[in-house]
RNA sequence: GCUGACGUAGCUCAAUUGGCAGAGCAGCUGAUUUGUAAUCAGCAGGUUGCGGGUUCGAGUCCCGCCGUCAGCUCCA
């Protein structure tokens, strides 16, 4: 070991010379003695040590604290729990097998292997015994181990036994001690057990080692964990506030879809909310398609297995695709469609194009049905048979940028309107390709070039485009945090070779076109499953499948309703009348559990005045007298203008 | 698909050790005519997901199927 000095520069800029391997804790000792009770982890360039981690180089060094803003903190908080989980769970099933056991977004997990599954009741066991732990205090000792005495230590565990193997020689390999357990582990954690705080175990569920179903099954068990008290109630209710948005339990209260058992699984029955709000997204989309120069096509449902080996889809996508349908007599069986590209390339290939006829755009809101596999199915938001808003660009090379920039800005047009938040993930060539390098060059520099044009950030997916072209994909989050893929912009050089699509150039030969897929929303399934969560229900008024529902005061003013319903429906607002023999409170509570936007009273004041008593949902003021034609321009005038309320 | 939990009225949920399937809301009928988040009464509503089995007796126990939910990427 070298004795030289280290120059560290701590985060006031401050230089400090110390002597090699001393720790960050004693070197916070030396800074200030508070600063060393407050630390709980450091940071060596960048990378998260241990206090007690004998530093070997120099560098910039930081210390975290509890309250820190960002997640490193919390990262090194949630890995020492996941091992007093561990600790606890190996307290009571001694033989449990362990995996591995990281922090996640949220909090952290970690998977055991044991011979029977854990109950509520263990869980609730190991909380407790999680508890015991915490109040031990045991210090968590880093050690630096040889390969072999590793292998030792953890003979009897398969998993990290195979973990172990996988270290490359010469990278250290560090094992962590708290109590009786130890784990093979880089670290880092906090100085002991004691310093876990607030945690809670949420609950467990199989998982496959290492995600490949075709290995053993261990049982994950999931938590979280804050520094603070009020940060995890906080986190608990934002789960349950999730909980209260999930689209299918607002779907049912809304009326808007079922899934029911005697149509099948992962098929949406869309009610008439439900189906108006999708008659209004896919207005809105037409309006903007038929204002960028798009065509509508229409295309059938099912169609000979020859066009599917064709595009490839047969050979490339069939574990998806439903079992073919004979056709007695036929000379080919019948498959439903997946996915419209095939139509639309046999489209375009019906006649001759010309170049002055590009870009030719096809657009289909279009019913494609995939076989998921049953455990993906989810609501809404993964379903069997879903609702594309597809469309095919065919066009030159030299006009691909302009394509995108155009898409890009209808993305940015149709998502600003919902107020949803999402990012882009650009895929680039993947190792495994069709295409030419200059090709591939030209395509990427044209999708980066117009995302740049829009002045959009964007990750770079380096490798992940399709093997037929890479592509842009827009996504966005859900209220619990998932997230989700909304638009995708794909460039593809397989089809238009398959397919031998052409046009003929000013130099009258023939070219290849460059095919672009696009979708915005994705599936009309999907996108309003996640408006739903988005807003809770609580619409939009130009969404919101009803939009005033008039409540008279008694029967006597059930006539004056009508005629205010009549003048709001020829205006081209969405009425109800509530005219049910029930007090005026309880009217209003039944409009406004149904998220209605506009709740019109009608009495003998406004029967009288030519009036409505307007409640307005979520307004500060609960209630404004307006006479009727203001009204209605009110109303209408949020529904032009899409307002978001 | 796999592992586990679950499946009772339209909805949300009850129903001791196996012992007469219930409540609230919604619905219907009647009364009430109501002024901004639940008026009152009555009625009706079920092959307890489906099919087998054990038992004198099954919502409850056993087997199979269907479905729902959670998880199965986040690399000691």
């Amino acid at each position: 070991m070298s004795a030289a000095k280290l120059k560290l520069e701590l985060s006031d800029g401050k230089q400090v010379e110390v002597e090699h391997g001393i720790s960050p804790h004693d070197l916070a000792q030396r800074v200030n003695g508070e600063l060393a009770d407050r630390a709980i982890a450091a940071k060596l360039d960048g990378e998260i040590v241990d206090l007690d981690r004998p530093l070997e180089r120099s560098g910039r060094i930081e210390f975290l604290f509890e309250d820190d803003e960002d997640q490193d903190s919390l990262y090194v908080l949630r890995h020492s729990t996941a091992h007093v989980l561990a600790t606890a769970v190996r307290s009571i099933w001694p033989d449990a097998g362990i995996g591995f056991g990281p922090p996640i977004a949220d909090g952290f997990y970690y998977d055991f292997d044991v011979d029977s599954p854990f109950t509520p009741e263990d869980l609730e066991k190991i909380e407790e015994r999680m508890k015991e732990v915490v109040a031990a205090d045991e210090p968590f000792e880093r050690r630096e181990v040889e390969r072999q005495e590793a292998r030792e230590l953890f003979s009897d565990d398969p998993y990290k036994l195979e973990r172990l193997e996988e270290i490359p020689e010469g990278e250290t390999i560090s094992i962590y001690r708290d109590g009786a357990f130890v784990d093979l582990c880089r670290g880092p954690h906090l100085p002991s057990t004691g310093a876990v705080k607030h945690f809670k175990i949420l609950h467990s569920a199989g998982a496959y080692w290492r995600g490949d179903e075709r290995r053993a099954m261990l049982q994950r068990i999931y938590g979280t964990a804050f520094f603070e008290k009020k940060d995890l109630e906080e986190h608990l209710r934002r789960l349950e506030e999730a909980r209260k948005r999930d689209h299918r339990i607002i779907g049912k209260q809304l009326d808007l879809f079922s899934i029911q058992d005697d149509v099948g699984p992962g098929l949406i029955q869309w009610h008439p909310k439900g189906a108006m709000i999708q008659f209004l997204l896919r207005r809105f989309l037409e309006d903007e398609l038929l204002k960028r120069g798009y065509d509508f096509v229409y295309s059938p449902h099912i169609a000979r297995e020859a066009l599917f080996r064709r595009s490839g889809h047969l050979q490339a996508y069939s574990e998806v695709m439903f079992p073919a349908m004979e056709s007695e007599g036929e000379k080919d069986n019948y498959r439903l469609k997946p996915m419209n590209c095939p139509f639309h390339m046999s489209i375009y290939a019906s006649g001759q194009r010309s170049y002055r006829d590009l870009p030719v755009r096809y657009a289909e809101i279009a019913s494609d049905y995939r076989n998921e596999k049953s455990g993906t199915l989810h609501g809404m938001l993964r379903v069997r048979g879903l609702t594309m808003d597809d469309a095919h660009i065919f066009c030159r090379p030299d006009q691909v940028e302009d394509e995108i920039y155009g898409m890009l800005d209808l993305v940015a047009n149709i998502y600003g309107t919902f107020g949803l938040e999402y990012r882009l993930d650009f895929a680039t060539r993947p190792a495994k390709r069709i295409g030419s390098d200059q090709v591939w060059d030209e395509a990427e520099d044209a999708l980066r070039a117009a995302i740049e044009r829009r002045g959009l950030t964007y990750a770079v997916d380096p490798g992940g485009g399709a093997f037929y072209g890479p592509k842009i994909d827009v996504k966005f989050v859900d209220a619990i945090g998932r997230e989700w893929q909304g638009a995708t912009i794909q460039l593809d050089f397989v089809l238009p070779e398959r397919f031998d699509l052409n046009f003929v150039g000013s130099d009258n030969q023939k070219h290849r076109p460059v095919m672009i897929h696009r979708a915005i929303y994705g599936s009309f399934e999907r996108f309003i499953g996640v408006l739903i969560e988005h807003f809770a229900g609580a619409f939009p008024l130009w969404l919101a499948p009803v939009q005033v529902r008039l409540i008279p005061v008694t029967d006597d003013f059930i006539d004056a309703a009508r005629e205010v319903a009549v003048a709001l429906r020829e205006a081209g607002v969405r009425v109800e009348l509530d005219d049910r023999s029930e007090t005026v409170s309880y009217r209003i509570r039944d409009g406004e559990l149904q998220k209605i936007p506009y709740l019109g009273v009608i009495g003998q004041r406004e029967a009288d005045a030519g009036t409505v008593a307007v409640r307005k949902r979520g307004a500060e003021k609960k209630q404004v007298v307006l006479p009727l034609a203001e009204f209605i321009e009110q109303v209408t005038a949020e529904n032009r203008t899409r307002a978001l309320g």
